[in-house]
DNA sequence: CCTACCGATCGGTAGG
DNA sequence: CCTACCGATCGGTAGG
């Protein structure tokens, strides 16, 4: 009776299994699209007995979801420690948030999306996470206006807007099994994002 | 007896008001999260009637992204017609992306998100005409970058993402009551899209 | 488009 | 973590 059960399972115990296969079923088949009864069958355990391990099928949604978030906002504390450069902080952030999508597209997925499901409570603590990082972005980008290194000519909302639907799409096409590490592409993505396609007229005539 | 039912309505018929229906529930509660039963009442039928109507729940959602995906490919189909000019072309696309987004935001993000529910030949078919859509941006970076006016050193597939990416985000944020219309706001993102915020180094000194 | 219904499945609980 | 179960709800159909 030795070395089985926990050893079998990567030292995961019941709560943290279930939190894990959840994670992938709710990436999956979506939060309404998975019953208890699946993420049961997932675990090796009946129905029921997941109620052991935690309150409501809701409270498993929030908590993926808010460790999710939690990630992209200390990442981004990592990052303000970096520069005092806007340009800086913005391509850091950039290379952070695609880190933090490597690590877990399909958590990612649920973060951006499935908070929709959540209860009125849960909803506003997730939202004013989210709405958390998002200031980061703005902030960066008027400090960046202001010091004359980013264009005032601008649309300021757009500019955000864009930059973070593009980040918030990195983890509908990013793949772990791609060639590119999270590095690499988080510099190329940085590259393109803030200094887009379009070359200006140049004034030397060259 | 006259002037009830049909005027009522708006002239819709059985199919159009559970369409209609169907595509606002969707969008609100999810695919998985929006019964048949919902749908029933919405649109004042009993359940086992709607089958009068259409063949089943997953016919539904396809009809209504296909719908939704057909108007942002008929939408290329005009921009095409403007222009020789890749600049101009991708100006255009954006503008157009965000005046379809614009007409139903709750249809667009049923069209970006819940494919994944649709059985493998239905799914099939979306993704198809969605690759043919993503197709255009490809091909116009390419023909703008030969061309000389799109930027040869960045990575092609990073911009396309990065654009397709802050287009496809935009049903997130699109309110339809907000001050500016679609035209404005299709104006701006292409500053922002195309410009990028960064300044670049001004060989003139200026 | 209604009546009446099918078998299957849902989130969750009492008591051990 | 299992046994045994609760009331509610699911997509869909036969027959009119």
């Amino acid at each position: 009776m030795w070395n089985t059960g926990a050893a079998a399972e990567q030292a995961s115990d019941g709560y943290t299994t279930i939190f894990r296969e959840a994670t992938r079923l709710f990436g999956e088949r979506g939060y309404t699209g998975t019953s208890m009864r699946d993420i049961a069958k997932a675990v090796g355990m009946l129905p029921g007995s997941l109620y052991a391990h935690i309150a409501s099928k809701e409270s498993l949604l929030f908590a993926i979801i808010e460790g999710g978030v939690d990630r992209f906002n200390h990442a981004l504390d990592d990052v303000r420690a970096t520069s005092d450069d806007p340009r800086v902080l913005l391509r850091e952030a950039i290379k952070a948030h695609v880190r933090v999508v490597a690590e877990n597209p399909g958590r990612t997925l649920i973060v951006f999306h499935q908070w929709r499901y959540l209860g009125d409570e849960n909803r506003a603590r997730l939202l004013d996470k989210r709405a958390r990082y998002e200031h980061f972005f703005t902030e960066t980008l008027r400090a960046g206006v202001s010091a004359g290194v980013f264009d005032a000519g601008l649309d300021a909302r757009m500019v955000v807007f864009g930059l973070l639907g593009a980040l918030n799409w990195t983890p509908e096409w990013f793949s772990p099994d791609g060639p590119a590490t999270a590095g690499e592409i988080g510099e190329k993505l940085a590259d393109a994002l803030l200094n887009g396609p379009l070359i200006r007229a140049d004034p030397t005539g060259g």
